[in-house]
DNA sequence: TCACAAATTCCATTATTTGGAACACGATTT
DNA sequence: AAATCGTGTTCCAAATAATGGAATTTGTGA
């Protein structure tokens, strides 16, 4: 097992960065991912809009898709992605050392707070959770986990953005489309540099209300020596019930906790170990 | 949103009964599967082992797999499945409309039975667990679902396949290759085809520890008018404190509950409702 | 029954993948 | 320090698969 969970971010980032071509499989993904990222169940039609293929490679890419079991169609002819990724993903988790490694001391960090706690890493140019916990257990599995976010709205992801330097920042949110989610959300590239900054002296993050009006959180940075992990982790709770003053006093925990995530990864996803 | 969760099992035994070409994707999902499939981390050279592609296609495609974050390489070079598979699977499995619909009739059986129960869906050979409701919530997310498991030693599995006619039976098992897990395990089609005819009669399947040591169940099928959907719903208990006497009782209750899902399917999930 | 729209199939052209062999790198041995 | 071995990586002509425009089929509503 290896730090697996980021050689991804950087060499997605490459990508980003380089437009490496990945030929069929890229294209592939790419309807995967519209039909990920589509809140409404698309047919065909709707699909042949989006991608900008012609029909009959569409069309072929689809079928063998489907065939692969990565896509499905209902009765209704709408697309929706197929089981074998639960399969994969299942696979994916179970064996991710990060997590794993993580698990006891964000738990420790639920216990010392009460809020929930969030385990994020970067993944290209979102953050993906790779845990969460909370106490009402009645929150059903891969409600979090699993969840791609936008890096510059979310405590996690500033707080995983903060690990790397600007330029690759830059880099990583080059191709991002921001988008207004409250009025308090970041919304273009020098402000989330700006912001970075503080980060970088502060050690810690915050999410004022920037992707979920009535959610804000307080995030650190957390990330190995050798640059392979940019990952952060969060309380996150609601204004009502917990002021920013109280985050505010959460800090360091929070802090000590990310310094504490990143030590045990050094020490023990290191080369030879 | 669409009865997804079984087309699946339709064309992809579609594909393993007319063996279809899905080309290049097809050959990148073999490698995510050796490596999803294998018991320890892998390198590069146990991968080209495994896959029978020579050095540099192999190379090229694990490049594009990962340039895909469909697969990361640690320190150790070994691979491991990339977390864009975490965030597929997590919209795959919350959209999943077969599982909402399912979530509180199972919960309705795990209240009366008070053993773990488990909802699973014929994808191709395997059995994918959609989800599962149990007492102890110690266990960890993902612990379960997405699992994949054979069908011809599980009780949801034998479930799931009683619901397809023989012929298709033979199709799907036809490329298995059965592994005796235990001494009770069937390891051959026409055995599993003898048995199958007493689910049929009876409605209800029983894995008498053929998958591990110690752990029974008894499960009934699911399968919806259209024939799309392919499923099974399981009571699973340690033997040393859930006698078979016991599973026998709760068989009508694992009936009911399995027709109840059909029914509601049918109602829900049908051409246009 | 007809007309229209959506989905699917077809196939010559075009682009990508293939795979053998050569190259690079690092660790262990001589 | 040089050689060797086990890995991983790159290259490019030949082989193969993907492309995309147009024709066909299927499904739907008037």
């Amino acid at each position: 097992m290896n730090v697996e969970t980021n050689t991804i971010a950087l060499k997605a980032n490459a990508k980003i960065a380089n437009g490496r071509e990945t030929g069929t499989l890229g294209k592939a993904m790419d309807v995967l991912e519209i039909i990920a990222s589509s809140p409404t169940p698309l047919r065909f039609t709707d699909l042949l809009a989006l991608s900008n293929q012609p029909r009959g490679t569409l069309h072929r890419q689809v079928t063998n898709l489907i065939d692969e079991g990565l896509l499905s169609v209902g009765r209704d002819q709408t697309y929706e992605l197929g089981l074998r990724l639960l399969k994969f993903a299942s696979k994916a988790w179970s064996r991710n050392r990060f997590r794993e490694i993580a698990e006891p001391i964000i738990r420790k960090l639920h216990e010392a707070t009460g809020e929930t706690v969030h385990l994020g890493v970067l993944n290209g140019s979102e953050v993906i959770y790779l845990d969460k916990v909370e106490s009402r257990q009645t929150v059903r599995m891969y409600s979090q986990i699993g969840n791609a976010s936008p890096t510059y709205c979310t405590g996690v992801g500033k707080a995983a953005l903060s690990t790397l330097e600007d330029a690759k920042v830059r880099a990583v949110l080059e191709r991002v489309k921001f988008k207004k989610y409250t009025t308090t959300t970041l919304d273009n590239v020098e402000a989330v540099l700006n912001e970075l900054t503080d980060i970088r002296r502060d050690g810690v993050s915050f999410d004022r209300e920037e992707h979920e009006p009535g959610i804000h959180c307080v995030a650190a940075p957390i990330a190995s020596r050798d640059g392979l992990l940019a990952a952060g982790v969060s309380v996150t709770a609601p204004t009502f019930r917990v002021p920013m003053s109280q985050l505010k006093e959460w800090s360091s925990l929070v802090r000590e906790t990310a310094k504490e995530l990143s030590d045990a990864v050094d020490a023990r996803l290191s080369p030879r170990s």
